[in-house]
Parts: structure tokens; sequence; C-alpha cells
DNA sequence: CTAGCTTCGCGAACCGGTTCGATGAAGCGA
DNA sequence: TCGCTTCATCGAACCGGTTCGCGAAGCTAG
């Protein structure tokens, strides 16, 4: 079931077989037929192996993301879908790369064994060693996210510095004052991942220029800490009347914390955030947020990353989405001060 | 940077360097560490594709998944993290094949092509034709999920039939007369897909043998088909009052419906099903549910294919796993006949 | 001192494709 | 009919590893 298999029972040499079904140098009409019939019969299909070695392309794009540790949200789901999607639209597969960092042994593989022709970025950070490498190396790859320094790079980014400006100024239009701001966990704060980043400044920003009165918070990946997030929130300023999210996993949770402190969504409190569409219309209410729209940026990595890898030495492009806020039920105008009596928590 | 080079600045021959590195045959320490050192210095890596058309073995194995088409749920997204992270564990990569049948291209690329050692199968219907093909083939693979015939296959299930028999005894014991179920959606049912048609049986006989007034309903899989069909269910028979569901996607959706119709959960109304363990506690009150065990699933599917790599002609093994109820907030006792003043929808 | 055994390393073949240069036949104008 | 081009095909080399068989030292024992 090799090609020389089929080189003799098509009475023909090796290459010859080779040229017909690469359409590389022209072939007889004849006996293109003739190989084809039997391509067919015995269902042939040249290993990926060999023909990877022979012309030193492997056909697959690397697609690297961390490892589960910190729960994978659904927004990481819709990257990957969409990537293999579209990947597979350019007749790429996808190889999967649960790397955080560059000295990952996934991620020496992926490289050093030439496993695959490129590689898109995930969960990128603002100063991010894989970046780097790759860029030194002048690997094709395309990263999904911006670090701190992304001139002259191949990227897809969401400015979450203007999306979450934007929030604050629609929170501040309706007349809050006291807001917060409730931030994926501190560990990834603390290791510089970029939307955590860009979203606490668009926020400080913002909220200065407004002269609003602002807390920001850490919080866990899931529906418990949101819950005890809105907790603290409220346990350090009652005033509060609204908050600012990037944290989709902890939504849930923030909803049910604000119930339990008898706060009503958006009577008594707005919320808002940059979030995946799935998530913002799986609460009640329904949240108003700018949504993530992580499957047009997959679609965008790919393309970008095969135009690199159809013209090395193009000049380096991206794409820096600014998705609108769709708006919900999920803000309303501050109304007057808050009932103080309503939630728990609030003891000194 | 080839195998060539690093024999030729270590003074040795091809071979030497090969043995040197994988340590098939005994190579004099001496020899060992001068070569390692070359290997060191110039950070060299053997080529995955040389060495896969080598010896036959890619190192890859592949999970097949059906395209996004119908949105991607929480749980794919737990069984793609699980099984990346424990094929890692082995030395194995991932390759992401979007594939619904048998005859999809990128089906065929991982087979023909050899692109990959294994593959495990993720969404498999009660009819399968890649599960079929793969085991006329004797290709290694392992399916999540079992079909129709699972006599004599490689797979890791979960007991859907006894889960929801479980859920519907939970409402039965708590005096439920009146119970709805909520599958998956329409298309999927008719596509034969496992768990929707497994768990429809084990809510028809558990009901059935309760004696339990029952309707059953197709969902979309999003939050706004599961608000429109709780108004159908309520429409259907307002005395309902406890539904059990399958579908993730939508619970967030049923619950919305609920809470304008004015039924107040659990007091008024209950909810379970089978579910992944996220999103049960994502809901306000969180659902009580048999978890599903995606990731313990995803791990499992990856340690019975390499042990059917390691072992081949290996007697065929599985797991059927019958998680426990996780008792949550969203049930309870069926309280006196609802009050029927309070939902919409309920115009003849 | 030599027969016999180990140890260590080498060269060559092989995996299954791709690609380049060469060759022979056919076509064509002079 | 000869020389020149064009076209279709072939053989061989190559991609970068792995693996098998063999032989040269070095050692031990008789």
């Amino acid at each position: 079931m090799n090609i020389g298999e089929i080189a003799k029972r098509a009475g023909v040499s090796r290459s010859t077989v080779s040229y017909a079904l690469s359409g590389k140098r022209p072939v007889s009409e004849d006996t293109r037929r003739r190989i084809q019939r039997v391509v067919d019969e015995l269902g042939y299909r040249p290993s990926a192996s060999a023909r990877a070695l022979a012309n030193g392309r492997t056909s697959t794009i690397g697609l690297v993301f961390p490892p589960a540790g910190n729960h994978y949200t659904g927004m990481q789901l819709d990257f990957i879908g969409s990537v293999v999607e579209a990947a597979a639209v350019y007749d790429y597969d996808v190889l999967l790369s649960p790397s955080g960092v560059d000295s990952d042994r996934s991620f020496q593989r992926l490289l050093g064994e030439r496993r695959v022709d490129g590689a898109i970025l995930m969960e990128i950070r603002l100063e991010d060693d894989r970046v780097d490498h790759l860029a030194a190396l002048d690997f094709p790859s395309v990263a999904i996210g911006r670090t701190a320094h992304p001139e002259g790079g191949w990227w897809v980014g969401l400015d979450h510095t203007a999306l979450v400006e934007a929030c604050v100024h629609h929170l501040a239009d309706l007349g809050h004052r006291r807001v917060a701001f409730v931030n994926r966990p501190e560990q990834l704060l603390r290791t510089g991942y970029e939307s955590a980043h860009r979203g606490l400044d668009g926020f400080t920003k913002a909220a200065a220029e407004r002269g609003l009165t602002v807390r920001t918070y850490c919080c866990g990946d899931d529906a418990t800490s949101g819950q005890a997030c809105v907790e603290r929130i409220l346990h350090d300023d009652p005033a509060t009347t609204a908050l600012v999210t990037l944290n989709e996993a902890a939504l849930g949770g923030l909803y049910r914390g604000l119930a339990q402190a008898g706060r009503h969504v958006p009577r008594d409190f707005s919320l808002t955030g940059v979030v995946a569409n799935r998530w913002a219309e799986t609460v009640t209410p329904q949240l108003t947020a700018a949504d993530v729209p992580a499957a047009a940026m997959g679609r965008l990595a790919v393309e970008l990353l095969v135009e690199r890898l159809d013209h090395p030495g193009a000049a380096p492009r991206h794409h820096l989405l600014t998705p609108p806020i769709s708006l919900r039920a999920s803000t309303g105008p501050a109304g007057t001060a808050p009932t103080i009596d309503a939630g728990p928590g609030t003891t000194p």
C-alpha cells in the first residue's frame, strides 16, 4: 500500500505516480487515468510522515495553550473550535500543545522535532517568553493576544482597555458612582496575563476620568469564587451599585451573590463586562457586555498564519478588535442610595 | 542540525548517535557523553517526521469530534482538556479532527495518511460508522461513549440510562407526579446520538415504573431554546412540577423560563439531570445532578488507548461509569398543586 | 601464543515519499 | 531524411532518522 505498489500495478515508475497525483509535472491523460484507477481501487493515500520528511512540511499547525490547571473557560473552547475549523479549510491539521511557557517539554517537541509548520499561541502574557522565542527563531506563528511590545509581530487581539473603558463609561452614563472591577484570578494577574492587565488599566483610567469611586478584585475562575467575591465587594463598600468583570466563569456566582444579598439586577445593581456571548446569554437577566468574538479571532489567527506560511518574509500583520457593547438586561440607571439593610456579610 | 551533523562533530557514525540517544544498544560511557555534549550544545532534537517514517509510529493520537455546527458544550471542552493532558503523560501529542462521520475528509486523512497511532472518538452514535470502520480495520481506537452493540469494543461510557432513572426516582421519591424530560436537540436524537437515546430510555422506563405522567421534549443547545422549552412545558401541562435534563447548554434558559413563569426553584418546581459539574454549580440554586466525570473519562480513554497500543491483540476493555447524584439545591418535595395563574404562555 | 568471546562502533539498507536531470519517442520544419 | 524541439516517463538521489549484520579491538582462558 505504498507508492511503489501503485507504480507496479499501473505499470509506471514511482516518480510518475507522484507527478500524476501532485500535478507538479504534466502526465499524459492516459496514464493519469490508469494510475488514478489503481489508486481508487486500493484506496491508496500517501503517508503523511514520508511526505513531511521529503518536502519539509507537515501540513499541521500547533495550537499552544496553557494546561488545564486553571480550568478551561468557554472562550478557550471557542478558540479551539474555530481554529480547528478554519485550519481544515486550508488543509491543515491542528496539534494541541498544553504549554504555559517556553521551556515546557510539549513546546520543545513542537518546535525542536518540527512537528508543525507554524503555531498559534493562546493565553498571551504581557511578557511572554514563548512569543519572544518564536520571534527570535523567526518561526511562523500568530498570537491570539498581544504582548507589551506587539510591534512587528503577528497577532490578533482584543482591545481590552478600550472595551473595559466603554463598560465604565456606560455605567457612569447611567449614573453609577461606586463601581467594582472583578478581574481574573490573582495568580494570572501576577503572571502578567494580558487581558487581566489591560482590562484593569482601562478600568482605572476610565474611572479616573469620570471621577468614580472604585475598588478592584481578583476572583477565582468558578461560581463559588464569584459568589464570595460579591460578598467581599458589598462588605467593603455596601454602597457599590455596579461592577465590571472579565471573569466569565465566575459570572453565575456573581449573580448568585447579588441575589443572596437581596440586590436585584438591574434595579439595585448593574453588571457589565467583557465576556463570551454564550455566557452573557446564559445568565438571567442577560448580561450587557462586550461580546468576545472568539470564533472570529480563531479564524483570523489561522488566516494570518496561513498567509505567513505561504509568503515567508511577508510584512507582519495583525488585527485589533473592538466589538461593541451588546445592550442586554443587566444594567440600569443608578437608583437612590441602595438599601443597606438587605445584604449579609456587612458585619464589621 | 540533523543526526549526520551530530555524528560528524562527535567523530562517530550516525548509527552510533542513534543508539546513544535511544539506548537500544549499549554505547560506551565515554562516547555517549561526547555525543550528549554535542547534542546539548547544538540543541539537537531528532525530526519527528523522519522518526515516524523510520519506525512507523507517530507518537500522536487523534481526537475525533464533530464539527462546531452544533455548538460545543462544556463537556466536550473537559474531554479535550483531559485527553490532551493524559496523553502528554504518555508522551503522545493530540491531533484534533473535526469529523462527524466516517466519510469526512479529515477522518480519512487521519487514517489513510497514517497521521496518528490511534484515535479517541467522541460524540458516539448508537449506530456509528466511524466506530464500525475502525473496528473492521482493527485500528487502535477507544470511544468515549458506546454504540448499540458495544460488545468486544474498547470504550469508556456513562450509564445514561441508569443515571436518568436515578433522577426520576429521586423526583418520584419527593412526591413529583408530573415530570418533563428535556433532551438534546431533535437533530441529535434523529442521528442516533447515544446519550440522548439512552437517557430517554431511562426516563421512560423509570417513569413507567413509578406511574408518573410525563412528557418529553427536545431542546436546542442554548439558553434561548431552554427558555422556550420551559414555556412549552408549562403550556402543555401547567401542573408539571419537575423536569430532568441532559442539556447543559440550555440550563440557564430553563431557569430563566421558570423564573419568568413565576415558578420558584425548588419550592414550586424541581430540576435535576445529568450535567457537567461546572454547569451544575453555575446556576442558582445549584443543580442537583449526576455530575458527568468528563475529566476522568478523558483520562481513562487515553489509558485504554495506550494499553491497546502497547499490547496489540490485548483483550478489549471498557469502563462504564455511574456517578452518584450530587444533592444540591434545585430539587424539593412536590408541594400542593402549583399556582396556575402565574405563568405566561398558557393561552389556548 | 592463540582460540573464542565480548564490547563497541561502522556501513549499508530501509521507511515512503519528492524532485531533478536524463533519455527516448514523437512531431515538425527545412 | 536530418536535426531540433517538445512531451512523457524513468532512474537515482535525497529527506533524516532506525536497525541489522559485520568486523576490529580487547580480554580471558587453555
